[in-house]
RNA sequence: GGAAGGGUGGCAGAGUUGGUCGAUUGCGCCGGUCUUGAAAACCGGAGAUGGGCAACCAUCCGUGGGUUCGAAUCCUACCCCUUCCGCCA
């Protein structure tokens, strides 16, 4: 949510910044219910002074047995006139508050402006030596992940599929360990080598949660809802582990804190289908690592480096080749304030497929879920701190970089190295 | 699913014959005295949000509705938490 003095002050940035994005949230409506409700407020205020007034006579009066009937009489009519002007304000309010909450957050001014993905700028890229020249053996065309899944009996698309529906992976045997080994890897890298803490959160969160981190109102036809519960399965860590401090201040101290914490991800990517839905490009169910940080304002760009630094690191040790990317306005999310994504490298696909995405929130999170600290020093007010999170990575993506980028010219797998101790083998097949 | 208890300021915890209760107190916090420094002790300060944005004013005691001239205090509906019992992983 953005701060209303942001849109009283310079509306003309906020429009073409609203517009910068491809949203359409109304800068205008929300101005005019701004004005109206200041309107209100001074009246209301004024009355209420009125009655709280006369109501400290009217209780002096009947403590000196004196007659107070004239004066109640007359705050009979002026409260009758405060209840009607409370009523309509909190109308105004809601319809303020639901104007505000469909404005998108402000891009960063180091953002480029662009309509799509083809605006995004590529930073940089890192391919390892093991990975180059992959496919240009003519006698051993490279496979890709579902078909050496498949050979290999380690992913079972079929039967997923026959569990739960297309995008639900079962991953079997060595698949299965492979994950799970992946997994526990990236978690330690983290909290051992970048300061994380650790956390493990609920898969699934109520309405408040999914309104602090932004997921709605605006997507909800993307999530899987408990409708009798009127829970919502998680699509990202990112949303229990920001709501963790939703309506709460936090102590100096405890600015920065990391977090990292593994979770399933459920994503009902409705309206998606037909486009790259092959195997693990696309699925309803993935595991992800996720990165998330709270932090003071003057740091957070700095903290952003820093958390697309810890990403990299992780992709460098699996010696995986990926780009990094700075996504444009018009394809940076709702929420966010600046967007890196980062993409690893699929040899069979020869396109590079998102793993991670690392998002500056600054306080659009923190003021939507209410989320301060104190800065410490005499007359220190709270203040919104800034939210940070980036996959750290998604798993699904990265199987299909690792098995296509370590496969073998006899179609069998090598383990990346710093996998072998989680795993427990060094290849498949 | 059954029963009981409870939701108050950063935290803990008082406050129900409705009327200076935004609320006693303790801890924590900030400033000061003392000290080489710190701790302790003592003195003082400080809630949050909103409107003017200075004085000041309004709102906030789980949430909504109601009664009343006036409610943390009374009525009502709902939400959440804790404990116990039952059932199950």
């Amino acid at each position: 949510m953005l701060d209303i003095k942001r849109l009283r002050e310079a509306p003309d940035v906020i429009r073409q910044a609203v517009r910068n994005k491809n949203e359409k949230g109304s800068v205008d409506a929300v101005l005019e219910a701004d004005t109206r409700r200041r309107d209100i407020i001074v009246e209301v205020e004024q009355l209420k002074n009125t009655r709280n007034v006369v109501s400290q006579d009217i209780a002096r009066l009947k403590k000196e047995k004196q007659d107070a009937d004239g004066k109640i009489a007359e705050m009979k009519i002026v409260s009758d006139r405060i209840k009607e002007l409370d009523e309509e304000l909190r109308d105004v309010d809601a319809g303020l508050r639901e104007g505000l909450l469909m404005l998108p957050n402000i891009c960063h001014e180091s953002v480029p402006v662009g309509g799509s993905a083809v605006d995004n700028l590529e930073l940089r890229s890192w391919i390892p030596e093991h990975t180059m020249g992959i496919n240009e053996d003519p006698e051993h065309p490279v496979l890709d992940h579902v078909e050496l899944g498949r050979k290999l009996d380690i992913l079972d698309f079929d039967r997923g599929a026959k569990l739960s529906g297309s995008g639900f992976p079962l991953y079997v045997n060595q698949g299965a360990t492979l994950e799970r080994a992946l997994i526990n890897f990236m978690l330690d890298t983290h909290l051992r080598e970048h300061g994380y803490r650790e956390v493990f959160p609920p898969f699934v969160v109520n309405t408040e949660s999914m309104y602090g981190t932004g997921q709605l109102p605006k997507m909800s036809e993307d999530m899987y809802r408990c409708a009798d519960d009127d829970l919502y399965l998680i699509p990202t860590a990112e949303v229990p582990i920001t709501n963790m401090y939703r309506d709460e201040i936090l102590d100096e101290a405890q600015v920065p804190t990391y977090f990292c914490g593994y979770s399933a991800c459920f994503r009902r990517e409705a309206g998606s289908y037909g486009k790259q839905t092959k195997g693990f490009l696309r699925v309803h169910q993935f595991n992800k690592v996720e990165l998330v940080k709270f932090v003071r304002p003057e740091h957070s760009y700095d903290e952003l480096e820093s958390l697309v630094g810890n990403v990299e690191r992780v992709l460098q040790l699996l010696e995986i080749p990926y780009r990094v990317l700075l996504l444009c306005t018009g394809d940076t999310s709702f929420s966010s304030a600046k967007t890196y994504d980062i993409e690893v490298w699929s040899p069979a696909e020869g396109a590079w497929l998102e793993a991670s995405s690392c998002s500056n929130f600054e306080d659009y999170q923190a003021r939507r879920a209410n989320i301060r600290f104190r800065p410490e020093g005499q007359g220190s007010k709270p203040q919104f701190v800034h939210t940070l999170n980036g996959s750290g990575l998604a798993t699904s993506r990265l199987m299909v970089a690792i098995l296509e980028n370590y496969q073998t010219p006899d179609g069998k797998i090598i383990v990346p190295k710093p996998l072998q101790p989680y795993t427990g083998f060094a290849m498949i097949g």
